[in-house]
DNA sequence: TAGGCCATCTGGTCCT
DNA sequence: AGGACCAGATGGCCTA
């Protein structure tokens, strides 16, 4: 990253100035109506070529001077760009940080990565909305009994999967038409996303969705 | 020490 | 034209 900005620093338009300075100096210093300083061609001393080459640096130093214009705005518009940038990451982590804390967390645990956020939230919502969703199918199939209690749904989602099966694919009692959470399957080749985090019953990090139904015990 | 995660830079593309 | 967004590259830090 320094390096970058070192490299950038380094052909920067200084080498364009400096060079381009030295020789306007050069050409400042010596008089414009002597040829002092000027070891070049003492024979060809008419003031027509002289007059030319001072055009030709003029042009030149002109040009080198856009080049350093344009490679300070272009360097200036890096900046900001990089400036926004690193705004816009931020934004985004502290959306992501704002999402950890609503998301169930234990004491001992260290910090979700990102992958790891998104993925556990998403199966969070996903959890919850199964939950919503299989405690109405209960509460119509019980609503011949006004007084009956709003029942917790029965969900066994820690049913040991068989070996070979999708790890994370969720049994209940009354959700088989309920799709499981798009992102259990592992599609990162990380370790911890092989240990399909994000997915309740089998993360490395032992959450269940236990965790997430509030009086559900097992 | 390798691998994972992260922050940052950078250039390209799209949008306003 | 300038900003937002994105993906690739790079280097640092941490951990198994």
């Amino acid at each position: 990253m320094e390096t970058v900005y070192s490299d950038m620093d380094s052909s920067s338009c200084d080498y364009f100035m400096q060079d381009d300075e030295d020789s306007c100096s050069s050409m400042h210093a010596s008089s414009p109506s002597s040829s002092i300083g000027k070891p070049a061609s003492p024979a060809s001393d008419s003031q027509g070529s002289c007059s030319t080459d001072l055009a030709q640096k003029k042009r030149r130093r002109g040009r080198a001077r856009n080049e350093a214009t344009v490679h300070v705005v272009k360097k200036n518009r890096r900046v900001k760009a990089n400036d926004r940038e690193r705004n816009r990451m931020h934004s985004l982590n502290d959306a992501l940080e704002t999402l950890r804390t609503v998301l169930p967390a234990f004491p001992d645990d260290s910090k979700l990565t990102k992958i790891e956020t998104l993925r556990f939230a998403h199966n969070y919502i996903w959890a919850l909305s199964e939950t919503i969703r299989i405690a109405d199918i209960e509460q119509r199939q019980n609503k011949s009994r006004a007084d009956a209690p709003l029942l917790l749904p029965n969900l066994r989602v820690m049913d040991a999967p068989s070996p070979g099966s999708d790890a994370c694919s969720w049994s209940s009692s009354a959700s088989s038409s309920s799709s499981s959470p798009s992102y259990c399957t592992s599609s990162s080749s990380s370790p911890a996303a092989q240990n399909d985090y994000g997915c309740f019953q089998t993360d490395v990090r032992q959450y269940s969705y236990h965790n997430f139904v509030p009086g559900m015990s097992y």
